[in-house]
DNA sequence: GGTAAATCCGACCATATGGTCTGTATATAG
DNA sequence: CTATATACAGACCATATGGTCGGATTTACC
């Protein structure tokens, strides 16, 4: 692998680990036993470095494991369900988990770093549209009763995702996941449609 | 006020807006135009510093828009719905919000700390005990169906809080409280009791 | 008023960090 | 074979940070 692309691999990998300012560049290099000389020779600083990787890598991480699992024409309740039901699995077998990388960079960059958090805001932007439009193709295939609010469901289910991978990483895991999953079935139960098909 | 007290004070604004990790005591010093001489007087390290603002304020603080506005005899899903509704929007009126100070904490010492990440657990525990008994206490009074998994919907409640509190801090907080709330209402409407008294 | 404890000052230190710069080995092109 | 761009090494720099220490000042108490 080109050394550009395992900077931006390692780098991610300790950002998302120890943060983004508790995590140098020394590090990084140290890692790979590469030098400041190569760092500086494909990057212009660590933030710029830090943009790419957002682009690079955090961008498609998110796409594949929460955008394009819930595309289809299935129920997009079943779908969703079942996203964050691997999703957070990864995250329980994972034996160091830091919560969802997302919600931890905007923690970390908000009122801190604008550039970055419009980068940041972006990849949140991709993930309500496509939620929402998967929620509303499934109220118009007949899966969601049609009162419901797609853009709030979709605020909803969004920052419980976020909040859950939080508290995963104090204690018992597998245990909160199996709580957050059985009341995101009750909610669903409460948003399905209501019509016997 | 006594300068321990205030620099504790000062020291939680400042870590709560840039973070423990890129907050230095200097900054805190500045802000109060105080020497390191009088910082290592009251306290032994940053980190004794910070796990007494733990104690000292945090703990406090989120016992009181988190804890007490749940406790009492009334109907517990109506009592959450208050106290989340006004704990959003003193973050909406905020000029600048930094999301929910416990989370951002455990977001960034989960996995780099583990003195302080106890500190911050014992608070989150003792938020779910208090939000489980309160539902179990529902329940009891007939507020809460009684096939509602108390625990569950506590985890539930705590994960959906702290998302929504790191979502808002991204964009239109005011919109992303009022989508929040309108599906919190949907949920508890699922899981309370179906009598009608 | 003298003494001692409490409180605070600020110079200083070791270390770490982002970033710069010069040099060097390799590869590629003419 | 030479020249030139690529890719990396590593010494170096300015600055920042947590923490130390001897001393000055204030307060409390007899």
């Amino acid at each position: 692998m080109a050394t550009m692309q395992r900077m931006q691999t390692t780098g991610l990998e300790l950002f998302y680990a120890k943060g983004y300012y508790d995590t140098s560049i020394d590090d990084i290099l140290k890692k790979l036993h590469l030098s400041k000389g190569a760092f500086y020779y494909h990057f212009d600083s660590k933030e710029d470095f830090f943009v790419q990787i957002i682009q690079n890598l955090l961008a498609r991480k998110i796409y594949s494991t929460l955008i394009e699992p819930i595309e289809g024409h299935d129920n997009p309740l079943t779908l969703i369900t079942k996203c964050f039901d691997d999703a957070m699995e990864t995250a329980v077998h994972n034996e160091l988990d830091y919560g969802c990388i997302l919600s931890n960079f905007i923690t970390e960059f908000n009122g801190k770093n604008d550039i970055i958090m419009r980068h940041l805001n972006e990849i949140v932007t991709v993930w309500e549209v496509n939620l929402v439009t998967a929620l509303q193709k499934g109220k118009f295939n007949g899966y969601l009763d049609r009162h419901v609010d797609c853009e709030a469901a979709a605020t909803f289910l969004m920052s419980s995702y976020f909040g859950v991978r939080t508290l995963m990483t104090s204690a018992a895991p597998a245990a909160k996941k199996y709580r957050f999953m059985s009341q995101l079935r009750q909610y669903f139960k409460s948003i399905e449609s209501k019509v016997i098909s």
